[in-house]
Parts: C-alpha cells; sequence; structure tokens
DNA sequence: TTATTTTTGTACCAATCGGTAAGAAATTAC
DNA sequence: GTAATTTCTTACCGATTGGTACAAAAATAA
C-alpha cells in the first residue's frame, strides 16, 4: 500500500523521507502534539501538505511515526539499561541515562513520550492514550526486569518490584518536567544520585 | 477597571464567577491551556464569550485566574508541608500530600500547574513560562526550609539543601505523571515511602 | 514520441480558532 | 415614570485549523 521501497516509476520525491520525518519529530517534542500545526510541520520537513498526507497519512500517524523514530533512537537510555547485569546496575543506568539525555541541549528537552500529549483536546485523546500505554510498557518491561533480578538473587526477596519500577519511572518521568524546568546535565544527576540511594543493593 | 465588588447599578451578573471560575479549572486542568477552547470554556462555564471576556479579560488572563485559584484551594500540599517543624517531616508531608492529592478522582488527575502548558504552541508560550516560574518559586521555597532546617540542626550540614529541593520536586512532579498514568494514591503512597528513603534524616 | 505513474504546487474546502460589535434585557438612581 | 448603567444574546470578524481536488511537472516504460 504505501511505498516504504524507492519506486522506480512516477515522480521521484523531492525530499528524504526519514530525515523530514526527523524534522516532524523535533516540532512536536518542542511543542507537543496539540501545540503543533500542520503549518509548523511543513514549514520544518520543508515540504508542502499533499506531499505529508501521500507520505505519512496524516497528522495523527505522522506523530506515531515520529515517536517511533524517537523510540529507536541511538541515545535512547531505556532498552539497553534493561540488559544491565544486576537489578541496581539497571537502576543506575536508567537514572543517570535520563539525566545526561534529557537535559541534553543538541535536542529539545525532556521526553516526547510524556510530554508530547499530557493534557490535551478531545481530538488527542487517542494520541494520549496511545503514549500512556509506552510508559505503562516501560514499567512493565522494568517490572519484569526485577522480578528475574530477585530470581537470580542480586535483588531483595523483599524488594516489591513492581513498587521499584513504578518509583523509577516517577524519578525519570519527573526529570523530564525538570528538563523544561531549566536543570543542566548535572543537576539531574544529582537528582539521580539521590534517587539511586533509596534503591536496594 | 474590573468590577470586583458587587455592581449596585446595572443588570446583575447571572452566574456566579468564582464557581463558573472553578469549573474553568476544571477544564484546562483536564485538556492543559492548548487543548482547551472557549467553546470549551464557556459550555463548562454555562456563560457565552462576552460574559467571559468582560468577567476574567480573555483566555490567557482566564488560565491565570484558574490558576491562581488552584494554588489556593484549601486542599494544597505545597505551602502547608514548608510549616513542618523538622526538614524530614516536611519531605514526608510533600509527599504523602502529592500522593494523595494527585490520585484524587474528586478532580482531573495530575497537577495543572506542571500539566497546563509543558510543551506547547508559540501562542501559549508565555503561559509555559509563567508556570515554570511557578516550579521554580515553589523549589526555591523548599530550598530557603531546608537551609533554615541546617541552620536549626534538624538537617546535617553535609547534606545540599538545593539539591534535597530539587529531588523532592523531581518525584513530585514525577507523580502527576503517573496520576495521569492511572496510578492511584495507594501506588503513590508507595513511591512516596521509597523516595523518604534517600532524604537524610 | 507517447503513455503511464507518481509527486509536486496551488488553490481551495468546511470547521473551528480567539475575540468583538451592537442592540436587547435587566437592574438601580432619580 | 425616565435615564443611566451593566450584562446578556446574537451574530459576526479575520485568521487558522486539519485535510483535499486538481492539474502541472518529472520521472520510467514502451
Amino acid at each position: 500500500m504505501t511505498n516504504q521501497c524507492a519506486n522506480t516509476v512516477g515522480r521521484p520525491r523531492a525530499f528524504d523521507s526519514d530525515i523530514a520525518l526527523e524534522k516532524a519529530l523535533n516540532v512536536f517534542w518542542r511543542k507537543g502534539y496539540d501545540g503543533t500545526s500542520l503549518a509548523d510541520l511543513t514549514e520544518a520537513m520543508g515540504i508542502n501538505k499533499p506531499s505529508l498526507y501521500s507520505a505519512y497519512g496524516n497528522k495523527e500517524q505522522l506523530f506515531l511515526k515520529a515517536i517511533e523514530l524517537y523510540e529507536n533512537r541511538p541515545c535512547s537510555f531505556f532498552l539497553p539499561a534493561l540488559e544491565k547485569p544486576t537489578a541496581y546496575e539497571v537502576a543506575e543506568y536508567m537514572l543517570f541515562g535520563a539525566a545526561n539525555n534529557l537535559a541534553d541541549d543538541s535536542h529539545p528537552q525532556g521526553c516526547v513520550i510524556i510530554q508530547g500529549a499530557l493534557s490535551c483536546s478531545d481530538s488527542a485523546e487517542s494520541i494520549k492514550e496511545a503514549l500512556i500505554n509506552k510508559r505503562l510498557d516501560g514499567e512493565a518491561k522494568l517490572t519484569a526486569r526485577f522480578k528475574c533480578a530477585q530470581e537470580q538473587g542480586d535483588l531483595p526477596a523483599s524488594a516489591d518490584p513492581s513498587a521499584l519500577a513504578r518509583y523509577l519511572g516517577t524519578v525519570v518521568q519527573g526529570m523530564t518536567i525538570q528538563a523544561t524546568n531549566g536543570s543542566n546535565a548535572e543537576q539531574l544527576r544529582e537528582v539521580a544520585h539521590l534517587a539511586l540511594l533509596a534503591f536496594p543493593k
């Protein structure tokens, strides 16, 4: 249906759809779903509306594709953290990864999955729910990782995996707001350091 | 200029401006500044646009007035926490106050000061900055409270008041996102309990 | 060259956005 | 009663919203 592969026939596309998607992500990241207009998008992407609609569907689908791109970035810190050898290191990597990433000024501050549609219009409700589900998925993965750690013995049996996952999620989510408040990476690392004190060793 | 006191002359206002403001707050709380339209507001408030404009100015001023109302609510937990006798009790009261308040389903979940304009359109930029300043103000007050506690000897000299304030702010802000994720008060209290473990006693 | 296919630019769509002009309605002052 | 004052209702404003019809343009296939 959609032409993922390059077409050999017909007028060639004048823009790189991956680069344009990156530009779209950047706008959604800064302004959120409701705060971003199609005019904002077409201007940033350097294309016009018919091109946008034929390449990505509509605003909603473009947002979801941009989020997908965001999740698969090389600087992503969430999934890699899960692969650390111990529960404590998972927590450590995740908190310091968040600290270093969220305030990095080579891109908009904070996390688009958290800020993209936190409070929103009725028309963005399905986007909001999609983002909530992504956050809950992440927490569920973290809970599973801690349960596994408990079986392996590097997390005390007295610990509550889902409570720890929720606690870490809370701190990381709070850090994204700190980043939009203007906190820098060093300040977020201080927060990460304090947050780690509560984590069982 | 504006008629705060009841007018004795002229047609009497057909609505209670404080009640209508509460309704407006509720809408902004759920949908955010960008996500709320004037039609949303007039419908919820039970008035029409000219009444809204004559009573509150415009959408931006209405939002700021609604925020003011929000801050002065009886169930507010931030300022009362500062008056607790020790630094630890301040932290404890604040974290558990947040846990009990943010997921309370007698009102929209989360905190409008944090969620009202986190990522937003260009036209909401001044609202975003106003909310950021309110958050920073809160953290500054908390820092001052902890410095005071340090002088009084109920917070170790080795502790960093501003880092602790930022840490607490981060957890509370994260909790508001947890609340919109669907966490209930009991789950947020678990987070509060864990977060407190990192606080010097 | 001509036919086919796809993308492009332009120009448009109805609906909604925040905001307001103007007169009718409801009250007090006299 | 009438005048003055304020709020209400209705109807509108230009600008912008997300989205699309249509034909010119640019490529390949024959």
